[in-house]
DNA sequence: TCTGGGGTCCTAGGACCC
DNA sequence: TCTGGGGTCCTAGGACCC
């Protein structure tokens, strides 16, 4: 989906119509903390763009309209579309609220039926939720995902087998998926700037500087890629987490939030059915240095007090100093579900 | 410029078991 | 007196995705 949340909201209030829309942190003229989520076109003119602090996006544009993301309206929208693309395919993947995959190999005999297909969905979405949205057609996942990134918005990119390695080849690494930030810069410093580079680039170096995935990688630049459409199965873990309005070493009111957080996970794990085992907390200092503490459980529980207690446990090491706390958060993992009985031993 | 919040998966080291 | 090999699970950190 194109700017999905801004979208959305562009067309729950038809009076934002041509004005610069941001939803994202609460931008407290200049003053806020966080980042922008989504922004529609008129607000990229300014330069502003998804993950860019918020107070940032004010200095560029105050006079956008700044709102804060509204996550059950986009969930229902967002269930609906993904209710008409799943019609569409033999094996259907959620990727966000806002994307998905669809393996339609049956339903179509070639690329010019998969296009026939592909504007037939961006139709029938338009139609029902006056939406659009931008996508990709390959002969796999990778090619096709990078092919939906190509044109935006309301764009349709089609690449065929022949045609992969001419369409990846200009390309910066960056826009391949798993090479993020990080991945991009340490290739960029080996010489590696565009897909082609890569595909060329000798594999036992990449596997000496990457391991694993330095194989991947070039697999990937070669437009290869066995990845299976599949629904993802249960989930993994379920967390909480808040960056403080300011920094704080008031640790009462960081055990305080912390025990907030706790109940809003337990909800969501009693509302998914399931036990946790394991428990992790996460400080961010004012400085932005970042750690992680967990424990594993003897049992499985679903208990808050379990939760909670373990939570503020794992917490306290952090309290010292006066160090001041930037965010807090707790997550449960190691889950099982509820619903089948366990024999407890 | 000052960096959200929800997640997933991988890696490396260490404890522990047989 | 020096130190195998197979395995599982746990922990912390990091990179990536939307």
């Amino acid at each position: 989906m194109d700017q999905f949340y801004a979208a959305v909201e562009e067309r729950e209030h038809p009076e934002f119509r041509g004005r610069p829309v941001v939803v994202g942190a609460d931008p407290k003229d200049g003053e806020g903390r966080g980042v922008v989520s989504t922004c529609n076109y008129a607000a990229r003119e300014f330069g502003i763009h998804s993950g860019m602090p918020i107070s940032r996006a004010w200095k560029r544009c105050p006079d956008a309209v700044y709102l804060r993301p509204n996550f059950e309206l986009y969930i229902e929208v967002s269930s609906r579309i993904m209710e008409i693309l799943r019609t569409y395919a033999d094996k259907f993947e959620r990727w966000g609220l806002d994307e998905a995959f669809l393996d339609v190999t049956s339903k179509v005999q070639d690329f010019e039926v998969a296009t026939k297909l592909a504007e037939e969905i961006k139709r029938e979405i338009h139609r029902e939720e006056r939406l659009t949205c931008s996508i990709g057609v390959g002969p796999n996942k990778l090619v096709a995902k990078i092919a939906s990134d190509f044109n935006k918005p309301d764009g349709l990119t089609v690449v065929t087998e022949d045609d992969v390695k001419r369409f990846l080849a200009p390309l910066p690494v960056r826009r391949l998926l798993w090479v993020g930030k990080k991945t991009a810069r340490k290739l960029n410093e080996m010489g590696i700037k565009t897909i082609g580079d890569l595909a060329t680039f000798n594999v036992s170096t990449l596997v000496d500087k990457f391991g694993a995935m330095g194989e991947q990688y070039h697999r990937f630049a070669h437009g290869i890629d066995a990845l299976e459409v599949a629904e993802r199965g249960e989930i993994q873990s379920i967390g909480r987490e808040i960056t403080f309005e300011s920094d704080t070493s008031e640790y009462d009111v960081v055990l305080k939030r912390l025990d907030k957080l706790g109940q809003r996970v337990h909800r969501n794990l009693v509302d998914h059915q399931m036990l946790f085992k394991t428990v992790t907390v996460k400080i961010r200092y004012e400085n932005f240095e970042t750690h992680t503490h967990g424990k594993t459980l003897r049992a499985f529980t679903n208990r808050l007090e379990d939760l909670q207690k373990t939570a503020r446990i794992l917490a306290q090491p952090y309290f010292r100093e006066a160090r001041k706390i930037r965010l807090i958060g707790v997550r449960v993992s190691n889950l099982t579900s509820s619903r089948e009985q366990k024999t407890l031993v």
